[in-house]
DNA sequence: CATAAACATTGACAAATATCTATGTGTATG
DNA sequence: CATACACATAGATATTTGTCAATGTTTATG
């Protein structure tokens, strides 16, 4: 996974409501008629929303029926983590204009 | 730090340039100038990227004389990432939609 | 088969965004 | 003080984005 595919995945956390559904989905997996109760918004907005999730990995989608289950994908979040988790703010070094 | 400061770093670091800018801070401190050598945008486009990473409170800047030094801030960035590892991919509970 | 529920797609639109050129501001230096 | 450098600000503009109403599709159920 390269810087790219890290600012697309960064994108869809941008919004505070797909933010928001990825924190539920943290809880487990929720079907989309759920996720859809707990937010102001219609359902166009949401499959709006979802399918930006899934489409940078970071959301899987299991369909059974007439229901859509969304649950957060492992792997991407997992590369994503260790994305994050090596940023650092170290002060060595410095920055040398002269 | 709640969900919304956190979707707004998030959508700062949603632009590839500005992700890519947050990479080359975590190796360390960089002054504007150095910073703008490394990408194909104008002086007043990395201002605005820069504005943007200030005011989300992830970058530093740290002027002296002509220049800015921009660093990671180390609270914001420890927050941030404890928000993107407290993130689960755990199947359990599921979802009852009947 | 008719209806209802869950979700997707389309089209529209206002707001936000990334980028540029042109110009202003502060700081060092000859 | 004049010049050069680092950076900010002010428009301008094309593109993207979030949202909705209207409608289509698929699946279960009576």
């Amino acid at each position: 996974m390269n810087t790219m595919d890290i600012a697309v995945i960064c994108k869809a956390l941008g919004d505070s409501n797909r933010l928001q559904i990825v924190q539920m989905l943290s809880d487990g997996e929720k079907c989309g008629c759920r996720l859809l109760e707990a937010f102001e918004i219609t359902q166009p907005t949401l499959s709006h929303h979802m399918k930006i999730l899934c489409e940078c990995g970071l959301v899987n989608d299991r369909k059974e029926g007439k229901w859509h289950h969304y649950s957060l994908n492992c792997e991407t979040l997992a590369d994503f983590k260790c994305f994050i988790e090596n940023l650092s703010c170290v002060k060595e070094g410095g920055c040398s204009c002269l």
